[in-house]
Formats: C-alpha cells, structure tokens, sequence
DNA sequence: CGGGATTGATGCGTTTCATGCATTGAAAAG
DNA sequence: CTTTTCAATGCATGAAACGCATCAATCCCG
C-alpha cells in the first residue's frame, strides 16, 4: 500500500470547505481562487483515495469519509497550532529554560536584579542558576550544564569557550570598623597582608588573584583564616578578626556598607569580569535575550544592588 | 508577525537529519539528493527565521532551537502518522460503526452470521443493529441514525431512498404439527384464512402483504390472535392454537422446523427484500463493505441460518 | 415555462517552486 | 602538501499549483 502523506495546507483547506459549507467563501477564506481551492480538495481526495464531500453544483455534504477526516484534521491541526505557537514562545524567550552559572559574588550580587527583570513577563520561563567556583564554572557550561558562565576571565585551554569582558572588577579592602583602616585613604597591597588576613579557600578566582598580588609583591602570604563562603569572610571581617582583600562585587554581598572599605593599590589588581561560553554555539533565545540584558545593564563595579 | 506554517516534510526531512547527523545519510534515507535536502533544511530555517543547526563541513550539531524544534517536530509527526493510520483503518472498514435497521425477521434470522463473518478480524469496528418494523426502518435511514436498512420493498415517496433488492421472500403457511396441515402438499390463501388466524400487527411488512393477499382473493379478513412479535405468534402457533402466513426468513426465527410448514399458493405472495439507503450519499467504507458482504452472501429464501 | 444567475468543475497558459547536476569552498586525512 | 569528504551554491530542468476563461447543471424569479 502507498503511503499517503496528507499536507497540512489542504487538510487546513478542507477542514475551512467543510466548515463554510461552500467552495465560494471558503476559497475567499483561504485567499485562494475557486478553481484553486476545487483541486486542492481533488487532490486531497486523489491521494486519500476517497470521495470527502458528496456535491453537486448545489448541495455539499461530507461524506462518512470526510466526517472522520474532518475530526482527525481537527485534531492535528490544533496539534500542528500548539507547536507552532510553542515554538514561537520559545523563539521569543517566553518559553523554556535558561541556565546560568556563575561566581557566588556574581550569582548573589549582579544577577538577580537582573534576573528580576528578565523573569518579568514570562511565566513560562525556567531560570536555573548554578553558583560555583570559577573552574566549575567553566566546566558546567562546557558540558553543557549551563547555556553561559559568569565568571572571572579564565580561558580554557582548548579554546572552546568564548569569553566577553563585562568589566574589570578591582580589589578593595576590607576592615570593620575602628580598625586598622579607618585612618586610611587607600590601602597598600604590602599594608594589608601584614595584617591579620582572612583568604578566600583555593580554587577561588579571589583567591588566585591575591596570591598573585602578593607574589607580585615579593611578600609571603600567610593568611590567618581561610574560609570558602564569601559571608563567613564578611563575618569573621565585621567581628574585627581581620582585614580581607575582595572584588567589589562581592562587597554588597558580604554587607560592605557597614565595614571600612578600602581601594587597594600597589599594585591595582582587577578581575575581569565576563560571560564565557561554547565558542561557535548558538545560544537559545532565552538565553542569548538574558545576556542582551546582561549587557545593557549597569555594570557599577560596586554592585550595582547596592545602590 | 507572520504566520508561520510547517510543512509536514520539511519536519520529517528535519527530524531524519538530526536524527542521522549527516547530510549524505539522511539526504539518501530521505530519497533525495544532498543539495535537494540541504535547501529544504535552509528552508525550513528561513521560514522560522531561526538556525536550527549549528554546522560547518565536519560538525552538525542542533542549536537550542533545533532541540526543541526536534521534540515539537517528533511530536507532531507520531499525530499525524497515528491519525494516517486511523483513516486508513476507516478506510479499510477496520475501524469506525456500521449502523443496520432492518426488519425483525431479517435482523434475528439473515443478518447475524453475515455480522458474525463482517466482524471476524475487525476488533476496533462497532455494529449496531437496530431492529424496527418497515416504516421505522425507512425513518432510521432517511434520518441517518442507521447507514443503511433491510427492509421489505417500500420506496419512499419523496425518493430520497434508494432501493435494491437482494431476494424475494415467499410466504409459507404454518401451523403446529397434527394440526390442519398435515395432509397437505400446498395450502390455499382461502383455505389457509378459513382457520384460526395468527395474525402480525399493523406496521409490520406482513400484516400489510396478509391483508392485500385477503383482499386479493376477497376474502375477510378476521384473525383470531393479533401480536407484535414473531417469537409471540411462533409459540402460539407450536401450541396449536392457529395457523399463520409468513415470508420464509422468519421460520428459522420462530422454530420452523418444528412446525408443520406448506408453501402458500393462490396467489403466490412474496415479500420482497432489499436494501434501502440514502441515494446520492456515499456509505462509509464500513457500511459499503457490509453491504458487499450481504449481496456476496447465499440468499436462501428459507433462511440459511436453518441450514 | 424560460432566461439569468449562481456554483462547482475543467482546459489552458503562466508562474512559482522544488529538484538534480555540476561546481565551489572548506576542512580533515594520508 | 595532496587527496578526499562534505555541505553550500549556480544553473537548468521539470513538476506542481495557480488564475483566467469557459462549461455544465441547478435554482431563482419573472
């Protein structure tokens, strides 16, 4: 038996023939001629093998035939409707799902104002955010974990991530108050690690940045406390126990506006601040419309949460 | 925004594709030439305006969009094939209902093993069998709630029915056995009305050939017993309380072979027997393929449910 | 009872569109 | 560095759908 492949633009035709109840307004509803319109309908008739309308030039009636078609194009039709306007959902951003990984300081501090505004107006809309260390960062977009990254610019050796800067985020420091700051303009990278120093743990783009300053420098580094939370950093900090270096993105995370803030010079350390991801990959809408967003936000070095 | 319309095989040629990963394998699974497949996919693309693979000359890799696009397509297509397959089992008068009227005589004694045989491998097609006497058989059918009948030969006036006559049926003369007819070899309508008289009620194809018999050989027409069924004047028969007049099918439905049965002569009268059906419509495949079953099947006047 | 009007089908010419062949350009394999 | 493979494109061919004009049948109205 041959296949019949029936097309949706004349089962579209005879659901409309059948439902008008004339080959004349059908045929103006379809924008089409009436001779256009009498051999879709035979053509429809030809490869199904059936007569769908018993008609004469006066009368038009659905055959048993065509009344079990007309449901069945019903059907797939509304299917055919539904995907369609899925996947325009999709197309314009309203639908589906869009995954974010990102620094804590980004995920707790950049993002979710952002994410505020991206959410907005689309209920259907799935964000999930992934908040990690840099390298996992990495690793969650690159096996595709996540549609991009935020993060601190870090290469991946085999050149399949893109990166785009988003701004460069310089290091302050940090004291409570009544400090060993408070006196202070500015902070001196040299100062600061001779005193008390609260690191971020290893494998923390914060972390990386400050052992190269310190190298930089020439000075050991010996930190008193190390902790992996940027919030115990900002405890520890606030209850006087010691002095930390952080970008200011993590400053309104931690509660920077009730400690001694520093800028912290010689040398003026910076992390670059971008959005990595797939090199050559597009992105579904979704996720290329947050990072429009991303991009035509504010980007206030300090935080821009805390303004 | 315009309205964008999938066709149903650009969505198979798409789902191959990303099914297959290659051009050459999917344009050769597809039947088409690899620039014929390659300018169906652009199409595609362009007419939702979107990338659906990300590809160069080694990789071919579905974008976001190609993957939902690819789940939405799948989807679409197991619709449109599960809906194939309905029509064609209508078509193939596998599936649907099948709507009989037609006269007790004819739907209890001619009729079941015709169903019996029509049924046999058709599991999903329902028969409905609606036993009526002559007028209600006709309204059955012009008012669509049966497909066709089986009825004695009653044209309708407004000859919106079509008639086609499968047998006719004579009447035979009844009665119980060491009854009146014993001796017999023939019985004569005047002989036969002369004894106490099982008659049918008014309505049925029988009482209206009994009585144009009576008048015919101007004869009154008095019946000792009046009822509506035939199992009713069957069994009154079988007790020996009268003789009756009755067209060969129903004797198998009344136990004929019990009783004493003589063909029924001057003048000979038949009761004829035929389909009646909308004219002008087209029967459903089912209602056609029954139908051909009727006309193929054996026609033994007396019933071939006795053989 | 008869002519005009309406409706769906058909003949024909045109246009659009999809396909196939040949070629190009790019990337991987030897 | 050459060869091979693969997808995209130019070009020409062929098929399919469309519109216009016409035809046949029916209904309406005078």
């Amino acid at each position: 038996m041959k296949r019949i492949n029936p097309d949706l633009n004349s089962l579209r035709a005879f659901v409309v023939l059948a439902d008008s109840g004339g080959f004349r307004p059908a045929a103006e509803f379809l924008g089409l001629s009436g001779p256009a319109l009498s051999r879709q309908i035979a053509r429809l008739e030809d490869g199904l093998s059936t007569r769908l309308f018993d008609r004469d030039t006066r009368n038009l009636r659905l055959t048993p035939s065509g009344e079990e078609l007309l449901a069945l194009a019903r059907r797939l039709l509304q299917e055919a409707g539904k995907a369609v306007e899925e996947f325009e959902a999709f197309l314009a951003a309203r639908r589906g799902r869009v995954s974010v990984a990102g620094l804590p300081s980004i995920t707790a501090g950049l993002l979710p104002p952002i994410i505020a505004r991206f959410v907005a107006g689309r209920p259907n809309l799935d964000v999930c955010v992934l908040d990690a260390l840099s390298d996992k960062v990495a690793a969650a977009v690159l096996e595709g974990r996540a549609d991009f990254g935020l993060t601190a610019g870090a290469s991946d050796g085999a050149g399949r991530l893109a990166f785009r800067k988003l701004l460069d985020d310089p290091f302050y420091a940090v004291a409570a108050p009544g400090g060993p700051l408070d006196d202070m303009d500015e902070v001196s990278w040299e100062d600061l690690v001779a005193l008390p120093f609260i690191a971020m743990a290893q494998g923390t783009s914060v972390r990386a940045l400050t052992e190269a300053a310190t190298v930089q420098i020439g000075a050991a580094f010996e930190p008193r406390f190390e902790v992996s939370h940027l919030a115990t950093a900002g405890a520890l900090v606030a209850e006087g126990l010691g002095v930390s270096a952080l970008p200011g993105l993590t400053l309104p995370v931690i509660g920077g506006a009730s400690l001694v803030v520093r800028p912290l010079k010689a040398p003026e350390v910076t992390r670059r601040i971008g959005l990595v991801f797939l090199a050559g990959r597009t992105l579904s809408p979704a996720a290329q419309e947050l990072i429009d967003l991303i991009l035509r936000s504010p980007r206030d070095p300090l935080g821009h949460a805390a303004a």
